[in-house]
DNA sequence: ATGACTTAGTTCGAGACGTGATTTAACCTG
DNA sequence: CAGGTTAAATCACGTCTCGAACTAAGTCAT
C-alpha cells in the first residue's frame, strides 16, 4: 500500500502535468495534438498544462510541423538549458564527476584519483566537495540536484548510508557528511543501479519496461528492472546474480558456498580457471598488470591454433556456458523483455561469447519467456554510472512536474 | 509507462473510494474517525465517501465504539454478504471449485477428478462447466466472478489463453472456451500466483510487501510479491521456479531442458527419484492409486530402520537439499522478507524436510539476506490456490471501488 | 487576391471533487 | 436539564477536467 496515492484536485493537476512533461522529455519534441492522444487528456487540459509548464520555464516552443491544409501544429519540447545535473561514479579507484544539462548531454567532467588504496571515507567526501565545487562554477544554469552511484549498498534512514563491503565501507554516512559542504539536493544509489538507470533512459533498454541487466566485472552483479524502475528487495540488496547456485558442490566461491554462478564467471573467477587449465595443459600461464589486461591476453590466446590455445578455448566456453545458464534462470525466473550485458568484463568477453551464451540460454530456458526476450550488449561506455546518477535528480523532476 | 493514472476528477473519486474500501476489507471494523487517519482524506470526503459506499451496499454499519464523553463513533465494516465469489484450483490431477463470500469464507466446495493420465482441454472445460453449474445454484447473492488458478503460463491477449508446457496445453484458449458456459467474469492466473495472493491476504505473507511463494505439486512453481503486488515479466509468465538450473547436464526435466529444479523437487520427480533408488537397492517399489497416496508411501518408508527405508531417506535428502538451494537462489537474487513454501506437495515434505531445508539455505545464500529472511510453511492449507483465485474477482472489486 | 475549407489551439460554462469552517447530532457528566 | 465533548453532516469556496463554442493560422480553388 504505497502512501503515493493522489487525494485532491491539485494532486490530479501535478500527475496530469507529470505525465505530459515526461512524454515530452522522452518523445522528443510533439505538439499539442500528439500530447492529446498521448495522455488521454482532452485538448483543454492539455492547453492548461502546457502554459503551466511554459510559465515555469520548463517547456519551449520548438518550430512548427508543416501544415497539411489547416493551421500548423506547434511543436513543444524540454528546454534542456533550463537546468543542469551533476553525476558523480565513486569507483574502487577514482571519482568521476560530470555536469550534464537536463537532457543528460555532458558539459564538463572531472576525474579524481583517491589516495591511498582504499577509499578513505574522508579522502572521498573531501574529494566530492572539491570536484562540486569545481564543476558548479561553471553553471549556467541551476543546479537540479546531485546524483552520486557508489560501490555499495544504499539504505535511505532517513538519510542515505553506505554499505561497501568490498571497499571497507561500513554503514557509511555519505549522505550527511555532505550535506555538510552543499545545500544541492542529494541522490545516492547503488552504482549498478545507476548505470541499469542510465541504459534504460538512453541505452540499450529504451522502449522497455523490464530488463535485466548483468554486471560483469571482477565478480557478476545484476540489476534488475520492473515495470520502469528498480526492483529492490526488502532491504535493497537484490540483485546478486553471482550468487545464483549453478552446481551443486561446485567451485568454491570467494563467498564461502559452492557453485555460486560467480566462481565461473566474473573476470577474477575466468583467470583462475585459466591458470589451472593452463598449467593441466603445460601451457605457460599468463602474469599481466591488471585483471583487464590479463583477461584481454585470454582472449587473445584463444586465436591460438592448436594446442596453445586449447586451455583458453576451453576455458572460455565453459564461461560463456555458465553465463547462458546464468541467464536462462533470470529468463524462467523473471521472464524480463531484455538481458543487457554490460560491465567492463562482460564487454569484453561478450563480443566474442555472445552467439554461443544466446545458444546455450536457448536450450535451457523454457520456450515461451525465451521467445519473447534479447540477449544484448551495453550501449553505453564507462560513463553510464555518471550520466545513471544524473538522472536521479531528473527522475525527481519529472515525476513532481515542477 | 502504465496507462492507469487518474485523469479527472471522477478518476480522483474512485481512487479515493478504492482506498477508503481497501482499508475497510483488511483492516476490520473502523470508524469514519479511523479512515480519516488511515487514508489522509479530509473528514468531509470521508463522510461522502462512506455515503458512496453505504448507498451502493457495499458497506454496512456495524455498531458502535463505547463514547468517551462524547458521540460515540460508529464502525463501518465491508458487507462480506453481499457478493458472493468462486475459486477454481485446476490442478495436474484434480480440479476444485469453492464458493465464497466477499471475505472469502467458504460456502461450498466441490471435487472433480480429472480423468486420463494428463489434462485434457475439453474434460478441463466440460468439468468447470458442470462445476459451476452446481456451485451457482446454491448462492444467495450476485456472483462477482469467477476466478481460476492453473498450472502454466497465463497471457491477455486479451483473452487469457494458458501454455502450460508441463500439462502439454500449448496456448489454451480457456477464457473463451468457458465464455460459451457462463457470462460471469473470469479471472485466470498462474496457480502458483493465486496460491501467493491467498496467502498475502490471509496467511503466511500478511503485513509482509515482498515475498516468494513456492509451489510445489507435481512440478514446481514460484510466485514473487514486490511492493505487496504480484511481480510478473514482461509476459506475465515470471515465477518459473521450477526450471531454475540448478545442475549442469543434470537430470533431464520434463520441459526438454537438463537439470532444472523441477528435475528433483517436484512430487513427480521425487517418485521418479525413488523408484530408480528403490530398483537400485533392490527395496520393493510402490505402487499406489495417485501421487499424493504415493509421496505418503515414500515418507512413511523412510520411517523405516535399516535398509528398507535408505532409498527414501537418501531421495528426501536430496530434495531438501535442492530445495535449500532453489530457495537460496531466490534468497540472494531477490532477498525476499520471507520465502513461504506451499502447495500440496509441499505442505507434505515441508513439515519433516524444513530444518534440513533451512540448514542448507543457510549454506548456500549469502549472510546479509539470508539473516533478514525467514523460510516458513504456508499457514493455509491445500485450497489456497482456489481461495486464492478467488481473490481475483474480490482485488478487481477493491481497485475499482465499485 | 479572396473566400471557402481545414486543422490547431484557446476560452468558457458546467459538473465534480476535496477542503476547512460551520453546523448538527449524539453522547456524557453533574 | 444545562454544559461539555466528540462524531458526522453540510456549506461555501477554490480547483480541476471536459465538451462545446470560438479564434487563429494555415491551404486550396477560383
Amino acid at each position: 500500500m504505497t502512501d503515493e496515492g493522489r487525494r485532491n484536485v491539485r494532486d490530479l493537476r501535478r500527475a496530469n502535468r507529470a505525465r505530459l512533461l515526461r512524454q515530452l522529455y522522452f518523445h522528443g519534441p510533439l505538439s499539442r495534438q500528439d500530447l492529446i492522444q498521448a495522455t488521454g487528456l482532452s485538448s483543454a487540459s492539455v492547453s492548461n498544462v502546457v502554459a503551466d509548464l511554459l510559465d515555469a520555464g520548463l517547456v519551449v516552443e520548438a518550430g512548427a510541423v508543416e501544415s497539411e491544409g489547416g493551421r500548423p501544429r506547434i511543436l513543444l519540447r524540454v528546454d534542456t538549458s533550463c537546468f543542469e545535473v551533476i553525476g558523480i561514479d565513486v569507483g574502487e579507484t577514482r571519482i568521476r564527476l560530470e555536469r550534464f544539462d537536463l537532457g543528460l548531454a555532458e558539459l564538463a567532467a572531472l576525474d579524481l584519483p583517491v589516495v591511498g588504496g582504499s577509499l578513505d571515507q574522508e579522502a572521498v567526501v573531501a574529494a566530492i566537495a572539491a570536484g562540486l565545487a569545481e564543476l558548479r562554477a561553471g553553471a549556467a544554469a541551476p543546479l537540479l540536484g546531485v546524483g552520486i552511484g557508489v560501490p555499495g549498498i544504499v539504505q535511505h534512514q532517513p538519510y542515505a548510508v553506505v554499505h561497501g563491503q568490498t571497499v571497507g565501507w561500513d554503514a557509511f554516512p555519505l549522505e550527511e557528511r555532505l550535506r555538510e559542504h552543499t545545500g544541492l539536493p542529494l541522490f545516492i544509489d547503488n552504482g549498478a543501479t545507476t548505470m541499469a538507470q542510465a541504459e534504460m533512459w538512453f541505452g540499450a533498454g529504451r522502449d522497455a519496461d523490464s530488463a535485466v541487466f548483468l554486471l560483469l566485472g571482477s565478480g557478476a552483479g545484476a540489476s534488475v528492472i520492473a515495470d520502469g524502475a528498480p526492483f529492490r528487495g526488502s532491504t535493497t540488496s537484490a540483485g546478486e546474480w553471482g550468487h545464483l547456485n549453478v552446481q551443486y558442490q561446485g567451485r568454491r566461491c570467494r563467498c564461502g558456498a559452492r557453485g555460486c554462478l560467480e566462481a565461473y564467471v566474473g573476470a577474477e573467477a575466468v583467470i583462475a580457471r585459466y591458470a589451472e587449465a593452463a598449467e593441466a595443459a603445460g601451457v605457460a600461464g599468463i602474469d599481466a598488470q591488471d585483471e583487464e589486461e590479463t583477461l584481454r591476453l585470454i582472449l587473445a590466446a584463444a586465436e591460438q591454433e592448436g594446442p596453445a590455445g586449447e586451455p583458453a578455448r576451453s576455458v572460455l566456453d565453459e564461461t560463456a556456458v555458465r553465463i547462458g545458464v546464468g541467464i536462462a534462470n533470470v529468463v524462467n525466473f523473471l521472464n524480463p523483455q531484455r538481458v543487457i550485458i554490460g560491465g567492463w568484463a562482460g564487454l569484453a568477453l561478450a563480443p566474442v561469447l555472445l552467439s554461443r551464451i544466446r545458444e546455450v540460454v536457448r536450450e535451457h530456458a523454457l520456450r515461451l519467456p525465451y521467445s519473447l526476450t534479447s540477449v544484448d550488449l551495453g550501449a553505453l561506455g564507462a560513463d553510464a554510472v555518471a550520466r545513471g546518477a544524473a538522472t536521479l535528480p531528473v527522475a525527481r523532476l519529472l515525476e513532481a512536474g515542477a
